[in-house]
DNA sequence: GTCTATATGGGGATAGAC
DNA sequence: GTCTATCCCCATATAGAC
């Protein structure tokens, strides 16, 4: 992932964005790397594994994305973007509604939660897929990755912090920042749907329900931040 | 990763474990991997680079270990095992303390939370990289990563489990799940030390201080534990 | 025990035929 | 636009001198 945000070196044709019963070659290869990312890691996915799943030809790669990590933000940006988008507009409606008063937490919690667990309109195996990737991105401390992350996500994060800030007048700025903290690493943790973590719930229970998992997760945060002042 | 759980393919010479003045070559080889690992990954990190950083000659790691994978393993064994002692030691106190009644979810909280936010008795640094590496391992989810994990780990997080569940006579199952899962999550996050969340802190503040990060995360997930179930 | 040299395989990227 | 063949580099691991 060294040379992820390295320019192309040349400019490649565009794709069509157009869906089509039977989907193109480009099309395939996009899809198959996403699962073989989401699945390996990027340096885990070899582009010949990936282009041998697809069953489309590995030239077909340099043809339409020119290199391995063009083809890594390709994948990341086509989901990515409509999700943010979606948490952006939500967030507009929070500001809409406090009208310059105190957001309501809740409501800022939903906005950035439930694009996560929802994952765009794609079937929940897709948008099971698209999480994991995204958290392996999010969670990958390597500086191209943390830079491919604040570039596509840091308009969310600073959004999302400012409105946060609003709801917790009651917090000093340290104590703040281990809340805020906290409420990320339980967002990233379950967009990832660990496989172990289902022995907690003893008698079966998977929870997969993206709706029920948001409004959970929004209560426990919302706890934690309300929760007093322990400072000084 | 793929072959992380593979069995030693030959008995090797074991390492004296008394600490030195100046370090063995095995030591050094055994620090520079952690570093490189933290920094850069199980296989963003070749075995070439960590033994030119550790100036160690390169066949003294399969003299040693005999492969990349059981390298691997020992630099997490020689951290974890000393934090998942000291977190059960802890654990076993709350029991005690208990005696058979309701856990203090504080302390409970506090003997998961502290002793990864500490890591043993290292300089900060090192504290620092071991974190790193520690939060790479379990944010892993190849399968041999997770199995790793779970091997290390698995003691603790059943205890811990076990523990919360006592706390938390109040939540229904599925609620229970989710409500781990954040707390869960809040952890993993709290000990990378990401660097760009720092700049929620306008400011300039760090949180950099173990003790006061641990007291601050675990009053943010006992709120959240506690808030009150709104199933049914 | 420590080093050099090397075996062996797979990675990303490209050239050039069609 | 698509495919084959190939370049070149770097990975892990090992053989064997010292």
């Amino acid at each position: 992932m060294r040379d992820l945000l390295a320019k192309p070196k040349a400019s490649r044709p565009r794709l069509r964005k157009a869906a089509r019963a039977t989907p193109t070659a480009a099309e395939r290869f996009l899809d198959t790397a996403e699962r073989l990312f989401a699945d390996l890691g990027y340096q885990g996915a070899s582009v010949r594994s990936i282009a041998a799943a697809a069953q489309v030809n590995l030239g077909a790669l340099h043809y339409y994305w020119g290199s391995k990590a063009a083809l890594y933000k390709a994948v990341i940006a086509r989901r990515l973007e409509p999700m943010n988008n979606e948490r952006l507009r939500l967030f507009d409606l929070c500001e809409a509604t406090a009208e310059g008063e105190r957001p309501d937490l809740r409501a800022v919690l939903t906005a950035f939660v439930g694009p996560a667990m929802r994952m765009g309109d794609a079937a929940p195996e897709a948008a099971e897929i698209t999480r994991r990737l995204y958290h392996r991105m999010v969670s990958d401390p390597s500086p191209d990755a943390q830079e491919l992350t604040a570039a596509i996500y840091g308009d969310v994060s600073a959004r999302f912090i400012a409105l946060l800030r609003r709801c917790c007048p009651h917090l000093a700025p340290e104590e703040f920042f281990w809340r805020v903290q906290t409420a990320y690493g339980a967002v990233r943790f379950s967009q990832a749907g660990t496989p172990w973590i289902v022995h907690i719930a003893q008698g079966g229970f998977r929870g997969d329900d993206p709706d029920e998992g948001t409004r959970h997760i929004v209560e426990a945060l919302q706890a934690g931040l309300m929760a007093p002042s322990i400072v000084k």
